[in-house]
RNA sequence: GGGCAAGUGGCGGAAUUGGUAUACGCGCUAGUCUUAGGAACUAGUGCCGCAAGGCUUAAGAGUUCGAGUCUCUUCUUGCCCA
């Protein structure tokens, strides 16, 4: 037995893996395969290992199958990891990137993927956030930029806004302060233009996994309501109130308005409206944490008149509750029926009427209940639409509303603008200069990229552009007025946002790409990814699309990305020691028990559930540990055979060892073939018939994702090369099957695959076997014989035989003989290939 | 609270989409062998039963010649939204 010297080969091929690209330029088919960028956090983990290689596996059999591939990799590299980094260890952002980056890039090397290097692309380089700024002029003069006051999370230690995913039970997550809300200027990418577009965009991405669509179909939110104006008795005053459910009107007992609303300004000097407004900004800005907020509100004594129920006046307050943004700032209450209505009636001491009863003949009194009722049912109180239901009422009452001109239908996204300024330095600058009239205008084209400065001080608080005096005081081009520069950078998002373009001409020079080839490789044919992504990436991507194409309409595509898919997390068991503290599984060893104990001093470890990897939980597993003690074949081929590709995997060294296992048995059967000598024959054609239905069977589980199913079938072939080492089969036909097994492997396990092949002295390696559709008619099947609906015995035929041989077959079969005599059958059910079922008299 | 998934041996999981349930792998048991290794090989391994046979896909019902797969009810878990 020869042992497999994984080292050295995985060794061998990598250097002639980094030469070789997957271009059949002269093929008429292309195929654009792309896995989720890194960010440069310092190492690979198993999370990239699994996303990577189930991207290779695509890219590879793709390019076998005859396609044009492009597969290319780069760094996400701006973002906030590397200025804590900075402050941590007092190295420059940049540095700790690209130190980052060079170790991450020979850690990927070690895994064998098929990447074409040549197309590196890094965000944080100039040469591309010089195209990102380009491209950010290009919208601003198209009107798909905005300046605008919005509330963000202001961390007051930090000095910084925070990301909503920044907060954390409503403090910073480094600082722990309390988070305030705070009003400023910022950065729009308008994309609420498209909401509607991004919407019916979905329908097409058939190739999209469903609940991402959902997904995106609900942070869209497309909701159909109405506008009704409100007269304010007593004032020549309006109140356009914006509803998604004008069937319960007729329960509405207040008018609620956001703090930002206009009327409000009446209150500016007001000094309980001082604190009341003081209080709305201690709450988040999340859609959650409103929810959660208690719900306050402020009296602005003022009176609505109900315009369908005659002399009835509803009072006005502002409450915390109520977003500017969302339709117009301003509701009507309607207790009953909506869960934050009710509990502001409940603290404000308001009435609730139902309107809308599952059981009308039964009506509910709200003032021992603390749950609205949304759901479907009859309207009841309310008049003219008595009666009917919700759906119904909704259509009736809009008409009336738009026929005595009150309102009118309205369509409202929950989509906001894309707030993109973050008072960041290691970000993409954004391209705009202030001049002294107050005028905000972009930099000339010829004057980019504007470049982050190098000499910056991350010690200060604040952003270190802010600070940076001569960085940031600069002069007019065509004025020569002096200016101040912007100081906000872009949201990383952004970034990601058209790297997928870049990609198709990493070098232009002139232009972010080159439409051409754009137009060629474009869209993505295959997106591999996180899910956590669903959202937000895919979506900012999406849109990045339609704003280019409408700045230049040579751009051919809507959509970004055909294929999508999602790969799951790769977990492992938790442990923690007596003291509760978390243990590396490094740290950790079985007893003779089976129980786990701490290696250092063999105390007692509590084994807690499998869970994502995370730092934090340190139940990681090392990727380059693993490469190098099993190799990158066996890592790849355990990750891709445990789980399916879509759902979450544990990590199991017992796992990776089977593989490694494995490995070593397909070297050895390659060396046993090589030298085997038979030349008997009767078999042969036996086993390319089973073998071709294997390469059918194995070819369809890869183009359906399946690929731990691939692997499953591999072992069966690999179990029936092994029965027959011994039999009477030709090597010419061992050889030729295995050639083809081993071509199998090459997505999968490329080093070994690759050696294998070489061994067997085959040359014609860059080709996918083909499956002869005839062979496969040839087939044996397995019919399974059943006396009323129940299996009794299986028996093997030809594919395609009729049901009058099958029965023939069956009354000869001892087994039958007796339980189906004529007389006794009923009935037969016969399907082909499948099945025959005998039902008998009873 | 709403939406979407999912629930199959000791474990990871398969099942041609309504047609042989438990493929394949791990683990376990027994044996063989040896340069004692991260071994390898052979046999076995859902449950009950000596066997014939019976039972079994979270629980219960239904449709069907036939249900892991379809329908309904209940329970549990995960994810997203609130």
């Amino acid at each position: 037995m020869e042992r497999l010297n994984f080292q050295a080969i995985e060794k061998k091929w990598q250097s002639i893996f980094g030469k070789e690209k997957l271009y059949n330029s002269k093929s008429s088919k292309k195929f654009y395969c792309l896995e989720m960028f890194p960010y440069p956090s310092g190492k690979i983990h198993m999370g990239h290992v699994r996303n990577y290689t189930i991207g290779d596996v695509i890219a590879r059999f793709k390019f076998m199958n005859g396609y044009n591939v492009l597969h290319p990799m780069g760094w996400d590299a701006f973002g906030l990891p590397a200025e804590n980094a900075a402050k941590e260890n007092n190295l420059h952002p940049k540095k700790w990137t690209e130190k980052n980056i060079s170790e991450m890039k020979r850690q990927l090397k070690l895994m064998g993927l098929s990447i074409d290097w040549d197309l590196e692309v890094s965000t944080c380089d100039e040469n591309y956030y010089k195209h990102q700024q380009e491209i950010f002029i290009d919208f601003y003069n198209k009107g798909l930029v905005k300046r605008k006051e919005n509330y963000v999370n202001w961390d007051p230690v930090e000095q910084t806004v925070l990301a909503n995913e920044q907060v954390v039970n409503g403090k910073g997550w480094r600082s722990g302060a309390i988070v305030e809300r705070k009003k400023l200027s910022q950065w729009f990418f308008d994309i609420t233009k498209f909401s509607d577009d991004l919407l019916k965009g979905l329908q097409e991405l058939n190739n999209w996994p469903e609940k991402v669509k959902i997904m995106q179909k609900n942070w869209i939110g497309k909701s159909i309501g109405c506008e009704i104006n409100f007269k304010i008795v007593g004032e020549d005053l309006n109140l356009n109130v914006f509803t998604t459910r004008p069937d319960t009107i007729f329960g509405a007992s207040f008018l609620a308005v956001s703090v930002d609303h206009p009327i409000c300004k009446k209150f500016l000097e007001d000094k309980e409206y001082k604190e009341f407004k003081k209080e709305c900004l201690k709450v988040g800005t999340t859609e959650e944490a409103l929810a959660n907020a208690e719900k306050i509100g402020f009296d602005t004594k003022l009176f609505a008149a109900h315009p369908f129920i005659k002399d009835k006046k509803l009072p006005v307050y502002v409450a915390n509750f109520i977003l500017m943004d969302y339709g117009t700032g301003a509701i009507f209450g309607c207790p009953a029926h909506d869960q934050r209505d009710l509990d502001f009636a409940k603290k404000y001491n308001l009435e609730v009427t139902e309107v809308v009863s599952e059981n009308p003949s039964k009506q509910k009194n709200f003032d021992n209940l603390t749950e609205a009722f949304v759901g479907d049912g009859t309207i009841i109180n309310s008049g003219f639409l008595n009666g009917l239901k919700v759906d119904e009422a909704k259509i009736k009452i809009i008409k009336e509303i738009e026929n005595i001109k009150i309102g009118r239908k309205k369509i409202t996204f929950r989509l906001k603008d894309w707030g993109i300024s973050r008072q960041r330095y290691w970000g993409c600058p954004i391209p705009m200069i202030h001049l002294e009239d107050g005028s905000i205008v972009p930099v000339e084209k010829s004057e980019l990229p504007i470049k982050l400065p190098d000499d910056i001080d991350l010690k200060q608080s604040g952003n270190p552009l802010e600070n940076h005096k001569s960085w940031k005081n600069t002069f007019h081009k065509k004025t020569g007025k002096p200016a101040i520069r912007e100081t906000d950078t872009l949201d990383t998002f952004v970034d990601s946002s058209w790297y997928f373009l870049r990609f198709c001409s990493p070098k232009t020079k002139a232009a972010p790409f080159d439409i051409s080839k754009v137009n060629y490789w474009m869209p993505v044919d295959q997106y591999i990814g996180g899910i956590e992504h669903a959202i937000l990436h895919l979506l900012y991507s999406r849109f990045f699309m339609r704003a280019l194409k409408k700045n230049n309409n040579k751009i051919r595509d809507n959509e970004p990305f055909k294929g999508l898919f999602t790969q799951g997390m790769v977990c492992h068991e938790t442990y923690k020691d007596k003291n509760g503290k978390w243990l590396k599984p490094s740290e950790v060893e079985k007893n003779s028990d089976g129980k786990y104990q701490k290696i250092e001093d063999k105390s007692e470890v509590k084994v807690g559930p499998s869970e994502s990897m995370s730092k934090s939980k340190k139940n990681v597993i090392d990727p380059e540990n693993m490469i190098k003690s099993y190799g990158a074949d066996a890592v790849r081929w355990f990750i891709l055979s445990d789980s399916p590709p879509e759902k979450d995997i544990q990590w199991s060294n017992q796992g990776v060892n089977a593989a490694y296992k494995f490995l070593q048995k397909i070297y050895n059967l390659c060396c046993i073939i090589k030298d085997r000598e038979n030349n008997k024959n009767s078999l042969d054609k036996d086993f390319d018939l089973k073998m071709n239905s294997y390469v059918n069977k194995i070819t369809n589980s890869i183009n359906n994702f399946n690929l731990n199913v691939v692997i499953a079938n591999v072992y069966e072939v690999y179990n029936l090369f092994n029965e027959h080492l011994n039999k009477e089969i030709s090597n010419k036909c061992l050889n030729k099957n295995l050639v083809n097994l081993m071509k199998i492997l090459i997505p999968f396990t490329p080093h070994i695959a690759y050696e294998c092949l070489e061994m067997l002295g085959e040359k014609k390696i860059k080709n996918w076997p083909k499956v002869d559709t005839k062979l496969i008619l040839k087939e044996k099947i397995k019919m399974a014989i059943q006396i009323n609906g129940k299996t009794r015995d299986v028996i093997e035929v030809e594919k395609g035989i009729d049901q009058i041989l099958v029965e023939k077959l069956c009354r000869s079969n001892n087994k039958f003989k007796d339980k189906i005599a004529i007389k006794s059958i009923n009935k037969v059910i016969f399907v082909k290939d499948r099945i025959i079922n005998f039902i008998l008299k009873k």
